[in-house]
DNA sequence: GTGTCGTCGATTGTTGACAATCGATCACCA
DNA sequence: TGGTGATCGATTGTCAACAATCGACGACAC
């Protein structure tokens, strides 16, 4: 009697939470905006209770804020925070390999190489929505191996920045800026033998995603903001 | 103009959540217990609706968990989970040391000396609650250091899981393991110049962690609990 | 002009009542 | 005896109204 995933359940929270946030991360909803509840719950066809327990698991997953009694804002880009969310991807990504590393099998090749096909695949098709998506796929995969709850945990949090960056790269210049064999060599050293080098194959594949991150926001004319 | 830290702005939930969450970390509420929000409510004297979002923070800071419709528990121990945390805790306190250590400044000395003191304070006092927060804040420390505002934030859940996993261990033994000396060497080289030395002292510092705490959860009965 | 104070609309915070769901219990029946 | 379905208390989910607070605007005094 396996093999039933348990039967979701709905309740408005939960969903609204998971389109709020969909909306948010797939750039939907501009950063820095101001989200109001009464508007939002009209949206929804909701009250409020449910949309401000849905914003208040928004806040803590950190791609929203609020100020008491003034009003809830998207998150905003920052430079020092591609800086951090990079560097601490690496790591991460690092660590993920070294505890995954001698226990890697049948499943996690097939894994990694099903969701690099979906990421060409999407390449190919010019469909830069689902790129993104893929391509955090594809680098979850490694996350999703290790079974190590908490990295995992860590690795969803920083997901929703890359997702959230990458969108709005994406909507100002149009085009997505990884190629097609952008990650060829991190996947045959990923099935490979030699830790070191998938190590240092990680590094350079941080830092040229840190730097193009980071030139789209150089580049981009700060926006007015409420901020001083 | 300086000086003054803005003032608190207290709504009732961001004052229950941190009531909660001081109860629950510190103990005072067993793990694997049940909250039923109605009993909350009265006794913080509020209504259902700040509760609620009170909950629901801490439910994504990932102290509760909650079953539609059914119950909310505070979380269970593990020794998966003890693994886990001290694993990438290993890591990310490396990384820190990495982050921090060609910029190592005055102030981060004291700051360290200063908390290695109270600590060791608290120890001598007999104060076994008093010293988990000292060590903790000790730790903290070097991720405060870094500027890292995602490693720190990191840090933070982490943190929240050892506070809970040493009240139980305390609760239970009615003793703390860390000795008077446990952090003289960790002190020491962190003010030192040896990178490669902190590197080992932060490995080993970690398996002995790890070690008391799975001791402590191993040896303990394992409790009725609600789980198959 | 310049600074101060009060007013007002907008927004979030809080409340108490009502609805939906779950799990245990128990009667019932094959 | 085993299992099936109904009932019921407990708990969480949802709602709509009301309260508190904030920030902007404008009148007013100097």
């Amino acid at each position: 009697m396996d093999g039933f995933s348990r039967v979701a359940k709905h309740t408005f929270r939960s969903r609204i939470a998971d389109t709020l946030r969909d909306a948010i991360l797939s750039g939907n909803i501009e950063p820095g905006s101001q989200l109001v509840e009464t508007a939002l719950a009209e949206q929804f066809g909701v009250s409020r209770g449910p949309l401000r327990e849905a914003i208040r698991q928004l806040i803590e997953e950190g791609i929203l804020e609020t100020v008491p009694y003034t009003g809830t804002y998207v998150i905003d880009i920052t430079v020092k925070d591609v800086d951090e969310i990079y560097s601490i991807r690496r790591n991460l990504e690092t660590f993920a390999f070294e505890q995954l590393w001698d226990r890697r099998g049948e499943g996690f090749r097939n894994e990694l190489l099903r969701r690099h096909e979906a990421l060409t695949a999407t390449i190919d098709a010019g469909d830069d929505k689902a790129s993104i998506l893929a391509e955090l796929s594809f680098h979850g995969a490694v996350y999703e191996a290790t079974g190590h709850s908490f990295l995992l945990r860590i690795w969803q949090s920083l997901r929703g920045r890359l997702q959230l960056y990458w969108a709005a790269h994406h909507r100002a210049h149009g085009i997505r800026g990884p190629r097609r064999d952008g990650h060829d060599a991190y996947l045959r050293l990923a099935l490979g033998d030699d830790l070191a080098a998938m190590r240092g194959e990680i590094e350079s594949h941080m830092r040229r995603g840190a730097e193009q991150t980071k030139a789209f926001l150089d580049g981009r004319e700060p926006r007015p903001g409420r901020r001083a």
